[in-house]
DNA sequence: ATCGTTATCGGGAACGTTGCCGGAACTATA
DNA sequence: TATAGTTCCGGCAACGTTCCCGATAACGAT
């Protein structure tokens, strides 16, 4: 199985390597015969070209990386069932890496994707990432990159992002409609973009109904499961909001369950809006209103707008956003 | 940033290429000092070996593969931290493919990581895997493979798999002792081995128990939600089961929630156990209770099972099957 | 003085592939 | 018939690396 180089087929055809490459290339001037003689034997010994002879000889390795900061969150694992989808279609394979949220991970895969002449990155930031300078070098070193969710705060470069903005306003808005006041928001670390877009959703929503900004009920939150449940139980004993405006996949159902948990059951008196890809919101006690981002459409216009890239060569795709809609889901 | 070759430090150095590599490789007999030169310059350019380059001579690529049918689901994330945690230590990179339970999908990943020089697979079964030639030929060309929860039915194999029998006894077990006596057993396709082990520990509980198997009650179930809901709905409606046992990560939700919205409630009456690993199953209306598998430690187990095959070189691990416990949780 | 030994290094092949360059054989043109 | 052009093919270098084989110098022993 793909032991049969085509030095073997030029050797039993008994003509040169180069005519072989150039039957199977389906290049230059070559002999109509001696193309058909090759391209039959080299089929019948299931020949297949080395990528790895490929690569080292082209710089690049027909296949593309993501990194996501994690695997078991339903929002990236969609995102990544989008670009596989669009991926595998074109004949290119995908080399999936977790960051693990953390930044020595995120220089360690980029630096793996790189020396293995990946032919482009699609990528979420980690939630510790506040150095560019690799992506930077990556991206000056002729490695396209298409940023996604999490996207770094540079104009020079392609993201896709849901409008995070409007999907806060609308869950927000939501919130005052059921006659909610004391919204807490309790998000991720506020260097990601998403933290900020979202806050300003949130923010603009109150001001827009006239209800102060109380700072105390704004709490960011890191991914361990413990600092959620402190931050809900600090917020509850001492600021007693009326609602939960929860960003994050994994804050949701920490929050979630913290809520459950605290003294004060979790009933029609307290609502929670996640912004999240919970398969199973709806199944949940109560259900969980959500924000819900097009996760695996824009896993497929990352990937797009990557092939264009790659297919342009020469003539470069100038640099933009693509922004899709979120949908609020009420439950 | 990896952009210097071995040529470019023995040209500035003016010495050859094969004393670079030996300096770099700390090999051979080489002089103390130019050893110093060349590893001070290396590391002042940031020198590192082009993977690539190493692959096509030593036709290996110190990574390893993964293939799971599906990224999204829970179990099978948390299997590749497991992987990743120990693959990580060593050095080793871990390049994670979907199949998509499509049998073609997992032959194209299996071909593509075995010409890309890959030292050895991890893998779980597609779901419409019958065929196991390309994993055999991959095995007989020196790949060694671990196959996990879904195991081929091979001998001269390596295994990690969850005391499936137990598990699904303990289950059924669970729910007799509550005075269930009609449970409905709904599984994945008969072809996979967790299927066949699971439904011998459902009929051996039954039989201890003097409960009369009832075939009517076993369902096999594909992918589809749609599948699912229909199963539900039939069994509901002609055979009134008065408990569910519902194996593998996505039958438990689809089942679930089938059960919640058809016309019979899902009340006390009816309970219905798990086998998954879903983090929110506590979290669900009225909590799941569930047989938990050792996902995280299965992976780990696998991939330091794969290390101890690779570093063997010569003396070969005997093959073997691990099988961890799994853990009924009471909710 | 000659020879074997040791320490150190360079040359070159090889991994699999492609593409440039040159060359042989043939055809067509003047 | 000589020349130019065409068609087809083989040789060779190159991608980056390692490793085997030989080469050279220094040095001590005979």
């Amino acid at each position: 199985m793909s032991y049969i180089t085509i030095k073997d087929i030029a050797k039993t055809l008994g003509i040169s390597t180069s005519t072989v490459s150039r039957a199977l290339r389906d290049s230059y001037e070559i002999n109509e015969e001696t193309k058909q003689k090759v391209l039959e034997y080299a089929k019948s010994v299931n020949y297949s070209p080395n990528p790895i002879a490929l690569s080292l000889r082209e710089n690049k390795s027909h296949s593309i990386g993501i990194i996501v900061p994690e695997i078991a969150n339903n929002y990236f694992s969609e995102v990544i069932n989008g670009i596989d989808s669009v991926a595998y279609q074109r004949g290119y394979h995908v080399v999936i890496f977790q960051s693990h949220e953390s930044y020595e991970r995120e220089v360690s895969n980029v630096h793996h994707l790189l020396s293995r002449k990946a032919d482009g990155l699609i990528m979420s930031l980690s939630g510790n990432t506040n150095d560019l300078e690799h992506l930077q070098t990556a991206m000056s070193d002729g490695c396209p990159i298409i940023f996604f969710d999490r996207v770094p705060p540079l104009d020079d470069t392609y993201k896709v992002v849901s409008d995070n903005f409007e999907g806060a306003y609308k869950a927000t808005q939501h919130l005052i409609s059921k006659g909610k006041t004391k919204i807490a928001h309790i998000t991720s670390p506020p260097v990601l973009s998403i933290t900020k877009e979202r806050l300003a959703g949130y923010v603009a929503a109150l001001k827009d109904n006239n209800i102060a900004v109380d700072e105390n009920l704004i709490r960011y939150c890191g991914f361990e499961p413990k600092e959620a449940f402190n931050t809900i139980e600090d917020l509850i004993q001492n600021h007693q909001p009326d609602s939960f405006f929860v960003c994050s996949d994994r804050l949701a159902l920490n929050c979630f369950e913290g809520i459950k948990n605290s003294k004060h059951l979790l009933d029609s008196d307290i609502s929670i809006v996640g912004y999240t890809n919970l398969k199973n919101a709806n199944l949940l006690d109560p259900p969980l209103t959500t924000v819900r981002q097009p996760a695996f459409e824009m896993g497929q216009q990352a990937a797009e707008l990557l092939f264009r890239i790659l297919e342009a060569k020469h003539h470069k795709i100038p640099y933009q956003t693509i922004m899709l809609k979120n949908e609020l889901i009420v439950r």
